[in-house]
DNA sequence: CTCTGTGCAAAGGATTTGCACTACG
DNA sequence: CGTAGTGCAAATCCTTTGCACAGAG
């Protein structure tokens, strides 16, 4: 099984919610989507996997995976809320302040930063989202 | 003058606009909350200093400072955008994954990425944002 | 004067809620 | 069986748009 699939499934059941067959869609079509999607798209892609699957479900699992800590809405642009899968416990991106163009990279530099704060303030950190922002080589001109 | 206010003020001069009055009291009002406010509760504000400045003018200024970076807006719960101040460089804190509760704090040791990664992709980088997740100490129970 | 900015009201979307029904454990 | 989950439709809330007027340069 893909491992993300796996995080996000353990998350709803680890927290006594049932992994239901809408949610596992809702999951599965998630992960196939590499994130950065809204939860209109999302909805879109699950119907092709299970019809049956209504927009409504896809809002309230995507709220349940945001709760949980592996899901996060950002603004990417302007409307809906674009959702990105924080399953590797971080995610980086680049992000155009004016066509909003997102360009994803690795880092892992802030694993310690964590530790240090999950003290300080008494907070269980799980995970981190860097944004950083400015203008990419086309709007820049 | 306040510092925050002239780099806000600066920021849409200095791109063509027109710094209004209209603008000017809604800059001062958004650098008087400290940010993590949404386009309402700004509105509701800036009435209070300029009774005349409707809310689509509030939505269409921030809009304008997002598109100059110095703003940006996050979900921080549900429904509306909640917008923060981006005017040092950057911006962190810490989000509960369940309440919500936001904890800023300051750290700066991104500005070294910033620069490798606008080399890397060419991307003219002037701001980030640095969110941590997970859970609060009264949300962990 | 000219063109950007403003305000209103209405439109357009996105998200949430209420409720009866289904199905997992 | 009982409770959590689902789906629909309606309601609600947030944001955007069209347009005529005002004000800055």
């Amino acid at each position: 099984m893909d491992t993300q699939i796996k995080i996000l499934s353990d998350s709803i059941t680890q927290n006594g919610h049932r992994l239901t067959t809408s949610r596992q869609a809702i999951i599965e079509a998630l992960v196939e989507s590499h994130g950065h999607i809204t939860a209109d798209e999302l909805a879109e892609r699950v119907r092709q996997i299970a019809p049956q699957v209504g927009r409504m479900t896809v809002y309230r699992t995507l709220e349940l995976l945001c709760e949980n800590g592996v899901v996060r809405p950002i603004y990417q642009g302007t409307g809906a809320a674009h959702y990105i899968l924080m399953t590797d416990g971080s995610h980086h991106h680049l992000m155009c302040n004016r066509c909003h163009t997102v360009i994803e990279f690795d880092n892992c530099f802030a694993d310690e930063l964590e530790k240090t704060l999950s003290k300080q303030f008494e907070f269980k950190v799980t995970s981190h989202l860097l944004e950083l922002h400015g203008l990419c080589s086309d709007c820049a001109e």
